[in-house]
DNA sequence: GTTCTTTATGTAAAATCTGACATATGGTAC
DNA sequence: GTACCATATGTCAGATTTTACATAAAGAAC
């Protein structure tokens, strides 16, 4: 079993979905922590229902094509209760932009200072996004949210996981940005202000 | 040109290097942001080559075997420097801890309190090595730190990320695993008091 | 009526990444 | 002397992921 399948089973555990559904949740939500396209979950669904984790029944539809409705299956549910104590595989962690920041040395520093300003406002957006749906739970899933075994305790704590690395990325970002201002000015200043830039 | 071409390019802007060198660089430093095994690194070598970013001269060693050593071009300097400025390509962010947090509800609880406390320790281990690190530099740096075109500046503010990223996963797993805890114990209490189970 | 969009499900090619296989030098441990 | 380890460079099979190709129903826009 792929971690792709696991985050599928996770997502019918909930409800039951069509692979077009679960592309869409695929890019929200869970999306927020994983994701995949419509090519990738087709084929994983047949996959899952050969294993004998889903089932699937065709559903008729008038003004729209029809579609596959999946269903997790018990042994679905038991293979997804097992996976989800198990420590996770250790990945390595890619972020593109921290590896820029590793050659920042080398880069023309307004340029590099708009980018992290930038990043920093791509950040604070999402989290802007994030702190709107917290207030939105916290208010509409009050009672829900004092157990740990309602799956709105689970989609909470998801949440808090995605405001917490959003603030900490644009924090980080602003003091990107802030550094390459900062210093590039006190430079100028220490050359005289009037001079042009050298090697 | 890949992100991992970029990588390569980033470590041999600083020092001439080979590809086993490269890909023990990959497993520290950049590799806290991006890394490669040693089966990727050495056909990327050798398409870099080929596009001119990169030139390399075979070592001969008396206690070890030849080595190539690889220098980058003008070329690869200027490509490096370009692509430093430029917004990275989005890419999902992929955290299989936090999609497991979305099916933590259908857990077993004692266990999955568990998972998030060792991940806590984890965290923060690697945390504690890396503000080690911060000392080191701050001490050790000081002058270079005060300029944006030093690499060293480059080092520390990557080094500066993998901190705020470590404090932050752990800070949410020490959450994540005393929710757990708290809540199953008001849980219990509630079911009747009789059996009473530790602190 | 033709085009565009949303819903709906697939396949195929290509890029990326991991894990295993493969070879060779020379030092140290037993 | 042989087994193991660090150095050193490669290939290949397979898994994962992305991008593009492909089809089809029904409504809405022009």
């Amino acid at each position: 079993m792929t971690t792709l399948g696991y985050a599928i089973l996770g997502l019918l555990s909930r409800e039951d979905l069509s692979g077009y559904d679960l592309t869409r949740r695929m890019a929200g939500r869970v999306g927020y922590f994983w994701s995949a396209r419509h090519s990738q979950i087709y084929p994983e669904l047949a996959r899952l229902e050969d294993g004998g984790y889903v089932t699937h029944s065709v559903v008729e539809q008038r003004e729209r094509p029809d579609k596959k409705v999946y269903k997790i299956t018990a042994e679905g549910l038991d293979a997804l209760k097992e996976w989800v104590i198990q420590p996770p595989v250790p990945r390595p962690t890619r972020d593109e932009l921290t590896l820029k920041t590793y050659s920042v040395w080398l880069a023309d520093k307004a340029k590099a200072a708009q980018l992290f300003r930038e990043e920093e406002l791509r950040h604070e957006k999402q989290l802007a996004h994030y702190e709107e749906l917290r207030a939105w739970m916290e208010g509409e899933w009050r009672e829900n949210l004092t157990s740990t075994n309602s799956p709105e305790f689970a989609s909470y704590a998801t949440l808090r996981r995605g405001i917490s690395y959003e603030r900490e990325y644009a924090e980080w970002c602003r003091w990107m940005a802030d550094s390459i201002e900062r210093r590039e000015l006190s430079e100028k200043r220490e050359k005289g202000g009037s001079e042009e830039k050298g090697g």
